[in-house]
DNA sequence: CAGGAAACTTGATCTGGATCAAGGATCGTC
DNA sequence: GACGATCCTTGATCCAGATCAAGTTTCCTG
């Protein structure tokens, strides 16, 4: 099952960004996010990018504290919380995390299983990103990504009906997991109950609710808790689109 | 009160981007957001930037529609808005408009007062972009702020608590006001109720409940529906604080 | 492998906002 | 300034999910 822990293409490679370019139309296969920099843009990162590794559960670094790195995502999965009760993201391989203002995190990050990155100083950062304006151009791609990305997450959580806000969460992990070429006939949730609650919204016991109707209504099937299969297609996709509301 | 209708400076100079800068830590005036293009960046934009202008309640894209330009907003203030009942975000002076996908608006976007606009075609503005490695770090400085912008409206929109996300929203429009150098000793609400609510995740009615209990409690005051001022800054503040759970 | 802690599930009750509906204010237009 | 259309407010009812709590499973560590 887990034959290869590590992208290795990533690894050797140096630093990796993956997204759906947001310009490009009609790419060969339409809606799968591809290695965004080039060979030699990665090797330029990697002149001053170390590889660090944090267990699961660590953090990687605090909201409020002084940026001092961007971090690339090589394996394993990345949360980003603000303070109290709530996830503003899941980071996956090929993402960046370290979002700042004015010199701070805006939020913080920890670990949600054993975890490798590409740490990036920012001041080298920003020096290469200021002469470099196709790298430049690759970061603008990702962050647009990021963007739509917590558009979507803004959008699941503002529906009120929890089947509906699973359902969504879901195919969002597994559209992930089909833009890093992984089998999709599972979808994977390396993240517990706790946290699926504080990203999506709702309380903890509502999720384990949630989860176990949509095994009920024979919609989902869970293997074990961290191991999902889609029974029920149709239904599926329209407890995501039937959000409150007629559908136009 | 609308001595100027227009940011003069805007105009005359092109197309104009105010964000607060991720890194750079300690400005004169921390936290409010400074123009980020050079006059000589702005003057290239201006080249093939078109300025346009926009009725109230006027479509400017439907998402779903191939990309074409990007809006640079002068003056007024836009919505963009998921098909059915759902505003991801309202965009003002200053702001980018037209997040796209493989090509496609991934939104809509509407005037929500009257607007003026640069329209910057995409295929000269990526060309543009493409070469000039000074002015893509400024867009990569405002995407990183729209990004925490949308991070913020998640958020807004996980807590339960209607009176939160109503003060939480006036925040919002608070900070915006101040980051335009407009004076803030009233907020000045330029969407209607149905806007906030969409945008809140409330229904119209709760949000127009909230905005009279807020009134009730003397918290806030209500010269007209578009111009509100805050009468007790420490309750006002401690509820958007106070959300759901201990404050640590 | 055993023990303890943390995570998860499930039940019962309660509440805040959705919904439906009707009346009132405001805006834009002629 | 009068008209119609839209937007806004307010009331009454209802329900989905929060909360509290107890029992169960899983995970981790020694």
């Amino acid at each position: 099952m887990n034959r290869k822990r590590f992208d290795s293409t990533s690894l050797r490679g140096g630093p990796a960004i993956r997204a759906v370019d947001p310009w490009t139309v009609g790419n060969p296969r339409s809606g799968e996010a591809h290695q965004l920099l080039t060979d030699d843009e990665r090797a330029r990162l990697a002149v001053f990018a170390s590889l660090v590794r944090f267990k699961k559960g660590q953090m990687i670094y605090r909201g409020g504290d002084p940026v001092d790195a961007v971090y690339n995502v090589v394996s394993g999965v990345v949360k980003a919380f603000n303070g109290r009760d709530h996830i503003s993201a899941f980071l996956f391989a090929g993402d960046l995390v370290g979002l700042s203002e004015e010199g701070h995190y805006v939020n913080s990050a920890r670990a949600v299983t054993p975890l490798t990155a590409y740490r990036l100083p920012i001041a080298r950062l920003q020096h290469l990103l200021r002469h470099d304006a196709q790298l430049e151009f690759h970061v603008i791609c990702k962050l647009c990504q990021e963007l739509r990305q917590t558009q979507r997450h803004a959008f699941l959580v503002s529906t009120r009906d929890a089947a509906a806000r699973i359902a969504m969460f879901l195919q969002l992990l597994e559209q992930l997991q089909a833009n890093r070429q992984e089998p999709v006939n599972e979808i994977h949730v390396p993240m517990n109950r706790s946290d699926i609650a504080q990203y999506v919204g709702l309380s903890p016991a509502a999720v384990s609710r949630t989860f176990a109707k949509l095994v009920g209504d024979g919609i989902i099937e869970e293997r074990d808790r961290h191991h999902i299969k889609v029974k029920d297609r149709a239904r599926f996709d329209r407890l995501s689109a039937h959000v409150s509301g007629a559908s136009s």
